[in-house]
RNA sequence: GGUAAGAUAUCCAAGUGGCUAAAGGACGCUGACUGUAAAUCAGCUCGCUUCGUGCGUUCGGGGGUUCGAAUCCCUCUCUUACCA
């Protein structure tokens, strides 16, 4: 595949394509601009769309620039959002930066990449170079975004510093003078805005390339931490592999394209197989490339084990009876549950008993009062995923 | 600055003095079915509980009226609309 093909390959749109054709063939070596903000701890697979392009760019020996928007994060990228976010403190930012910048590792070479906190030209600039750069943008323009319409219309309220916020991630483009940026379809208003900030500034305009929003593990709604529909860089290997069999059939192919680059022949093919065999296939390749091949393996056998052949996983939390016996004077299923704290009350346990979402040592049980008794070992599980064993 | 409307549980949203821990959705959880997919059916969904027509806390914040308030009054905060 040329280094042209590779680069359209899975994306959603390009802006200036003929501008990144005659750099390539200049032999440019191409500033790629990837902006994250630390408004989470953790990165999800949604990120690792963008990330794996940034990466196919870095392999082809253009320099990917990260940005790590500690000064965006603290204003609330208001793309796509119905509501104004909350402001999040220095600490939290900080604390999240780092995080995220181990997460990234995992998939960028770490020696390549070079990485920028835009609070470094941000917190220099005065509010007299703020307010020129607001001359750049007009309310009508803003007004034109999809998002803030609807909530315009809808009476929801926007605030100003929202309406800065593509003219402060335009202006990190104007900075770095970057060749291209990449970003979610969501961020295509933001990315164009950093292309007319670089015209204006007399420079070279960055090319926009965006990339298709994953859907979440409800099949519906885009990944987002703030659908809870997600999976993190740092899920462990359990919940990575758990979390990807339950994506839906339909989803899966789409993570296939945009995670595993697959092409739409490959697809195919994989489409005449069964499709839980396929998608364990996809559990068993990301967790590989997050985690370990052999945790993978480990993984997708204790997914058979519980899952197809209803039997025990062989590691869950193990708790002492002794320190049991110590710590609750009356060791009934309800204490015990209560004292694993899995679960958010000891109201929602009681449910699950009285609904027989409780198995003790494999027998269904629905008294809430039953004495744990220890015969060795005992197991308890909570509804399908939830184990728990007790040793003397 | 003026006038009007509004703020209800994770989210949307009903509720205008007692029968309201608060209708209905959505999300979520459990069970059946099954491939931890989808679809479907049934149930649950503030906390505590000696499980009792039991106790506690909740309807933007604070104060008041009343035997009793999400519901009435005062005040504060915030949002929106129209006018300027």
């Amino acid at each position: 595949m040329s280094d042209l093909a590779t680069i359209l390959h899975g994306i959603d749109t390009i802006i200036g394509q003929d501008q990144l054709e005659e750099r390539l063939q200049a032999g440019k070596k191409l500033r790629v601009k990837l902006g994250v903000d630390p408004t989470r701890p953790d990165l999800t697979f949604g990120h690792l769309v963008v990330f794996n392009k940034l990466r196919q760019f870095q392999e082809m020996g253009h320099e990917a620039i990260l940005i790590i928007g500690d000064y965006t994060a603290k204003i609330g990228d208001p793309s796509g959002k119905s509501a104004t976010r909350p402001a999040l403190t220095d600490e939290d930012v900080q604390i999240n930066a780092e995080t995220y910048l181990q997460q990234a590792y995992k998939i960028l070479d770490k020696e390549k990449t070079t990485i920028v906190y835009n609070s470094d030209w941000f917190d220099k600039m005065s509010f007299a170079d703020s307010l020129n750069l607001t001359r750049k943008m007009t309310v009508a323009r803003m007004l034109e975004r999809d998002d803030f319409s609807k909530r315009y219309t809808s009476n929801t309220p926007i605030s100003i510093v929202e309406f800065l916020y593509p003219l402060v991630q335009g202006y990190d483009s104007v900075y770095l003078k970057s060749d291209v940026e990449l970003g979610g379809s969501d961020q295509l208003f933001n990315m164009l805005v950093g292309r007319n900030l670089q015209k204006d500034a007399g420079d070279p305009e960055q090319i926009v390339i965006t990339m298709p929003l994953l859907v979440g593990l409800d099949g519906e709604k885009k990944m987002s931490k703030s659908y809870d529909n997600y999976i993190s860089f740092n899920d462990s290997p359990k919940e990575m592999f758990g979390k990807i069999m339950s994506v839906s059939d339909e989803g899966m192919w789409e993570y296939y394209k945009l995670l595993l680059s697959k092409s739409d022949t490959e697809i195919e093919v994989l489409k005449e197989e069964h499709p839980m065999a396929v998608k364990k296939q996809l559990a068993h390749q990301l967790t590989a490339e997050f985690h370990s091949p052999d945790e993978a393996a480990h993984e997708k056998a204790q997914f058979e084990q519980v899952f197809s052949k209803n039997k025990l996983p062989d590691d869950m939390p193990t708790f002492s009876y002794k320190e049991l016996s110590a710590q609750i004077p009356e060791c009934t299923l309800l204490q015990f549950l209560s004292h694993t704290n899995a679960f958010g009350s000891k109201g929602e346990i009681r449910r699950l008993i009285k609904q027989g979402g409780i198995k003790v040592n494999s027998e269904k049980c629905m008294d809430e009062n039953t004495n744990i008794q220890i015969q060795g070992e005992t197991v308890v599980q909570a509804g399908k995923r939830k184990f728990f064993k007790i040793t003397e």
